[in-house]
DNA sequence: GTCTATACGGCGATAGAC
DNA sequence: GTCTATCGCCGTATAGAC
């Protein structure tokens, strides 16, 4: 599957499609309405004709993102699984995810912090929250169900999967290397097992 | 020692450590030349006479950061230490650098991809390959030494060590919580040893 | 659904007075 | 070393014709 399929049908997905592109490769704020007109071969009046605004745009690029992404991990969460393995799941999700969805992950990743600032984004602190509290109680039970170090800090942890899973959309390209299952399956085995001898 | 003291001495210095704060906070695209001069208590065009332009600025500013810290790099290569030991030290001299100059780490890492498509900033490229080139001797060494899991795939396990330890700028603050040292200790205890319990 | 034409503001940068 | 004043450009967004 290509990446960035789900924007909608028609004319405004094709658009949206687009800008998820260029907000991607640019960043949102380096991207002008003019350089989306230019790619999609009108005017940069023209776009107004289906979007409010650029920061509709982008808007409802992540929204979709993070909806159908968060549908997942609830799938994952609900399963009867232990905690190392709905870890792995959830880790595997999200590798897939920058396979799926690679333009709208950069986008997440570069211009949350900015678009947060914003009460139309309000809902980007609640999503954080939410990874957050996958992660952190995936943790603490693996801890409690000792299948992870005891001595685990749970916090630093979280942050440094979350940090390090999502930049990897800087490098990851599928097309020109390893699967998603793949790169996910040999992450997995350094947070997991570490990267000494035993 | 406060973050980004190094920046000169007298009015440019000052001026160049205010851009760099505002730069961190709100990144190098989205501060104006008037944000700078509004903190200094001087008017825009007031900067001219201390810089060509806006661009100058965060050249001297990660030039003068990566200068120091590839000279500490450099320092730890040339020790007679262990792939091991080597790797622990410059992992904690880069937690160590977060800690010193944060906001020019900051700025390298979320404008160092704008800034890297101008020419002026060709030397952003050589950084980035010395930078692997250490980690990936370190790693490959490690292996060869047998202290490094042998199955050690060197060139995700570069990507993931640079990437996880740089974003730590993003929620590393040391006054509200461990000491650089701490967190890097922390850090490698992941790193080297995954987070099973054996 | 797109184009023409344009408003309006903010941007980086400059020249010369003080 | 800073201010006054301003230039020229490009940004988002709008109104109405086609």
């Amino acid at each position: 599957m290509p990446a960035s399929t789900k924007l909608g049908t028609g004319r405004r997905g094709e658009l949206l499609t687009l800008a998820c592109h260029l907000f991607a490769e640019r960043g949102f704020q380096a991207t002008t309405v003019r350089d989306i007109a230019e790619a999609a071969g009108i005017l940069s009046g023209s776009l107004y004709h289906h979007f409010d605004s650029k920061e509709t745009m982008v808007d409802e690029i992540i929204r979709t993102f993070q909806d159908e992404l968060f549908t997942e991990y609830d799938a994952i969460m609900a399963m009867d699984l232990g905690p190392r393995e709905k870890l792995a799941a959830v880790i595997a999700t999200s590798f897939e995810a920058i396979h799926n969805h690679r333009d709208a992950v950069a986008i997440y990743q570069h211009e949350s912090k900015y678009l947060q600032q914003f009460e139309r984004f309000s809902y980007l602190i609640e999503r954080n929250k939410q990874y957050r509290d996958i992660l952190m109680s995936l943790l603490a039970e693996g801890v409690s169900a000792e299948v992870f170090r005891e001595d685990l800090d749970v916090e630093i942890t979280y942050r440094f999967i979350r940090d390090s899973v999502w930049v990897a959309v800087g490098w990851y390209h599928p097309e020109r290397g390893l699967a998603a299952s793949e790169i996910a399956e040999r992450y997995l085995g350094i947070v997991l097992d570490g990267i000494s001898r035993k």
